[in-house]
DNA sequence: TCTGGGGTCCTTAATCGT
DNA sequence: TCTGACGATTAAGGACCC
């Protein structure tokens, strides 16, 4: 979906369309969510620190974030595309893969769908079809909004060639920065840098992986993930370095995701505390525990634990809880004979 | 007035049992 | 009883994504 916050919200607040709009976090330190495209031609983006946003932008209108909303503006396109009846893999709120194998005019079927979502919804989508979903992925973004463009994998590589590595999902700003130091300023470049020497400097499993990417090489199945862990964060309007309020924060937030892994019936075995402090370092701390939970109780017992034997040593920007180890634990060491299995632990 | 919140995956290191 | 290989598990940090 394109700027699919803002876009949900113009819907109820007409008069700003064709206006630069933000929608963003409350308080001091809130970054931009979503920001539509007038306010991009101000250089503004997600992720921007919303103060740097108004100074590019004067003018820019904010909005507050909404999610139950969106969710249920999501639910309502996502029905639409579950509708074609292929396997899907939702990737966020807005937007999804389709796995369209099989199907026999896929394009007329994507442009169709598109059709529907901007008739019936008034929402505008983006479609990108390839033979594996790195180039879907990157034909989705290249004509944004209301792109729609077909790619074979040779003509991704082709077509992105002159563009920077940072265009490829899974090149972030510090691999863009030290592809950039050995030369490799294009996906051209990458494609031709030798896979050994990528191997040499990135490791076996990234080097090989930046190498495929750049020849939009990819096999990762179309298929529905689990969640495999929950947490609450926050970071605060202004830094707290009192213990015992960091402390009743900290139950607050352990009641609150004990809540939400009862909502979803989850349960997990691993606790851990996350602290920010004023100087941006930050630092987990994690404990295992013997049988998966979902109770406030044990959760706030092992988090507290957790923070009062990592007291922070500089004033708290952020803190938070997460349980992760939702999976089942399976043991995967072959039997030893006569070794009676049922007896294991679960 | 620098830098959110909710996630996933990978790497490395330590530890433990067979 | 010691040693080494190896696989699994745990912990911590970091890169990346929307």
């Amino acid at each position: 979906m394109d700027a699919f916050y803002v876009a949900v919200e113009l819907l109820r607040r007409p008069e700003l369309v064709g206006k630069p709009v933000i929608v963003a976090g409350g308080g001091p330190r809130a970054v931009v969510t979503t920001a539509s495209y007038e306010a991009r031609r101000y250089g503004v983006g997600s992720a921007m620190p919303v103060s740097q946003a108004m100074r590019l932008c004067p003018d820019l209108i904010r909005l507050p974030v909404d999610m139950a909303h969106y969710r249920e503006r999501s639910a309502e396109v996502m029905r639409r595309v579950n509708e074609l009846g292929v396997p899907t893999e939702p990737a966020s709120l807005d937007e999804i893969y389709l796995d369209l194998n099989g199907v026999p005019d896929p394009v007329a079927r994507m442009s169709a769908l598109v059709r529907r979502i901007r008739e019936e919804l008034r929402l505008t989508a983006s479609v990108g079809i390839g033979p594996n979903k790195l180039v879907a992925k990157v034909a989705s973004d290249a004509e944004k909004p209301a792109g729609f463009v077909v790619l074979t994998r040779e003509q991704a590589a082709e077509r992105f060639a002159g563009a920077p590595p940072r265009l490829l999902p899974g090149i972030g700003p510090k691999t863009a920065e030290r592809l950039d130091a050995l030369g490799v300023k294009t996906i051209r470049d990458l494609q031709a840098f030798p896979v050994g020497e990528l191997v040499r400097r990135f490791g076996e499993h990234h080097g090989r992986g930046l190498h495929d990417r750049a020849h939009f090489r990819s096999d990762a199945p179309v298929a529905r993930r689990e969640l495999k862990s929950r947490s609450v964060e926050e970071t605060f309007d202004f830094d707290i370095a009192d213990p015992a309020e960091l402390e009743r924060i900290l139950v607050r937030q352990a009641e609150r995701l004990a809540a939400e892994l009862a909502q979803r019936k989850v349960a997990g075995r691993t606790i851990a505390i996350k602290v920010r402090l004023d100087d941006w370092t930050t630092y987990t701390r994690a404990k295992t525990i013997d049988h998966r939970t979902a109770d406030p109780e044990t959760i706030r017992t092992v988090a507290m634990a957790l923070l009062r034997a990592n007291p922070p040593a500089r004033p708290v920007r952020l803190l938070g809880v997460r349980v992760g180890g939702f999976e089942e634990r399976r043991a995967e060491r072959p039997a030893a004979e006569g070794e009676n299995l049922s007896l294991l632990p679960a």
